[in-house]
DNA sequence: CTCCGGATTCGT
DNA sequence: CGAATCCGGAGT
């Protein structure tokens, strides 16, 4: 498969975030390896962006989201739940894209909807906090047909309703049609 | 140090 | 609709 380049995630959020539905997210762990393919993800646009946890600045938590693209920023949630999210653009612009649901593809048997049940299926949690993208055991992959054009839907994104006007820009992004989107 | 609330999920 | 459960960030 082919990895994909640190210039992928060196690009303007949204596009990444567009860009990264369909690609296949691929986890080896104690030997296993699981894959699943990316259907419905949100971008978080830095410092300004008031649902991002980057608006309150660089923090010990945040850091990793100031630093390089092509990064996992792993946090833990509601203290039982992780979310994963891929740092995007330019090192220094605190910005990045949650992955929210998955189509299994191979080693997958648990549910992948959601941001938490995507992490629990793909055996991610803190430990791979700020871990590299363009690593062996944790990477995202084109997949083999390449040729294969999305329908895109729009829609706002979940859970942030305490960040004013920010919670209703269209930054939630899925295939429309995809029966594994966590919210359709 | 204490306190508050969360990019969720599950069960009632 | 409310509980679970723990950590980061802010305030004292």
């Amino acid at each position: 498969m082919r990895k994909l380049p640190r210039a992928f995630y060196d690009r303007d959020t949204r596009t990444v975030a567009q860009e990264l539905l369909g690609k296949y997210l691929v986890r080896v762990h104690r030997g296993r390896q699981r894959v699943g393919r990316i259907v419905e993800v949100e971008a978080y646009l830095g410092p300004h962006d008031r649902a991002a946890h980057s608006c309150r600045g660089l923090t010990p938590r945040t850091a990793v989201m100031f630093g390089p693209p092509g990064h996992a920023y792993v946090y833990l949630i509601y203290g039982m739940h992780h979310c994963m999210n891929i740092v995007t653009e330019p090192e220094g612009q605190a910005a990045a894209v949650l992955l929210r649901a998955l189509e299994p593809v191979s080693g997958l048997k648990a549910r992948t909807q959601g941001p938490g049940l995507l992490c629990k299926a793909m055996q991610i949690d803190r430990i791979l906090n700020s871990h590299d993208l363009l690593s062996e055991n944790f990477f995202v992959a084109a997949p083999p047909n390449t040729d294969e054009v999305l329908r895109i839907a729009r829609r706002p994104r979940i859970g942030v309703d305490y960040a004013g006007h920010w919670a209703r820009r269209l930054l939630r992004y899925y295939i429309r049609g995809n029966p594994y989107v966590s919210r359709p």
